[in-house]
DNA sequence: TCCTAGTTCAAACAATAATTTGAAACATCC
DNA sequence: GGATGTTTCAAATTATTGTTTGAACTAGGA
């Protein structure tokens, strides 16, 4: 039992984790199955208490190494410079979707994220605060922009998980929206198009705010 | 093994139910164990077999004792005379987040529904049917209303997932939120704020899209 | 009271899953 | 080539969990 810091080096681990990715997505942790990991990563079953120590072990460097590295949408949004606060917050509501949901393929980290908050195993903190939160506060940042400083800070929370809620919507309930609307096909391209929907919608729902401005809470 | 109609009946079957929906509630299908269901309903295990045949048949039964009874705010809501179309948008908003978020304690319907769509055990299709469809087709509908004709059908559609979207998020992201935002507190009358929210903020949204109408997809 | 059908119970059982083990395979260095 | 440390493997082991069993208990009727 070595390892515990380069993961990455050996070709069973990188195979190991790559597979647990893919059923602790599908299944949560408590409903994986390690014999179900170790068949699709091609690997004997004693490797993951050889590398990982265990299943949880195994659970928490695959959480490590997905919440690690941002998805390279996220750099592309970075370019602030040069362009309004309405399309930034495209470019960041695309950088969401392409990292929690995923473009060619439906990416592990937002369902994990997606289970892991339904049925906390422990590791929600630690994900939430190395995902999430940064991706909250910039979008808040960028709200504030928009909205001008007279919309009180309690509206643009409300809005900013507005934002994130219907993100979130297309990855944790995906089967549902093929199922109920057949039209609104999961792809490549819809990624792009579901983006600037979101946006589309949440920019008026931020003018509205704007025009309306209630007194906190 | 009789039973199968009257399951409400036997005040067995109701404790074990109701100690079933928080259980399923709290870690789907998969994770829940029934001897932490019968441990909470005070009930030997045996019961479950005995009455439901199984695990599975205990599931199954859960299901259709929540999905049958809407909840109490959706009678309410439905009172349409006399109302506008955005008034009732705000009090169908606050019956989905009533019936799936729960006012004074979370539904289990809701979250039992979210771990479902997440890994769906095949009782999903039969659920969505029941609930969350003809909320979909209510919500369009009434969206169509507020809109006009102008607006294309596929944008109501992900107007309308988008207003869902920001339902489910308070109720499968309530961690999560509680920890980004405090302030944001759940409660019997935040409730009916969050339904206030999200309505005005869709209601933004819509106007935004009525505004700007693009061509279909 | 006895009988019957329905229900509850503690304990046994069977099935599934995670973990461990000890030997074999492999590589590396001398 | 042989010694040493690491990795892989099939099989055994342990733990957990769903299901079954057969006896005990209860209530209602003949």
């Amino acid at each position: 039992m070595l390892a515990h810091e380069d993961e990455l080096q050996n070709d069973t681990c990188r195979r190991l984790l790559a597979a647990a990715s893919e059923e602790f997505a599908r299944h949560g942790f408590a409903g994986a199955r390690v014999r179900q990991i170790v068949e699709a990563a091609k690997v004997n079953v004693a490797a993951v208490n050889y590398y990982f120590g265990g299943k949880e072990g195994l659970y928490r460097a695959t959480l490590r190494s997905l919440a690690g590295r941002p998805a390279p949408a996220a750099k592309a949004a970075m370019d602030k410079r040069g362009r309004s606060a309405e399309e930034r917050l495209q470019r960041r509501v695309y950088a969401v979707l392409d990292r929690f949901i995923g473009t060619d393929r439906p990416s592990p980290l937002g369902r994990i994220l997606a289970h892991e908050a339904m049925d906390p195993t422990g590791n929600l903190e630690t994900l939430i605060g190395d995902t999430m939160r940064p991706e909250v506060e910039r979008i808040q940042a960028l709200l504030r922009e928009i909205a001008g400083p007279d919309v009180a800070e309690g509206k643009l929370a409300h809005a900013a998980f507005g934002i994130l809620g219907q993100c979130i919507l297309y990855l944790y309930a995906r089967h549902t929206i093929e199922g109920l609307s057949p039209g609104l096909a999961y792809g490549p391209a819809s990624c792009r198009l579901i983006a600037a929907q979101v946006t589309e919608f949440s920019l008026g729902g931020i003018e509205r705010l704007r025009r309306t401005p209630v007194t906190e809470k």
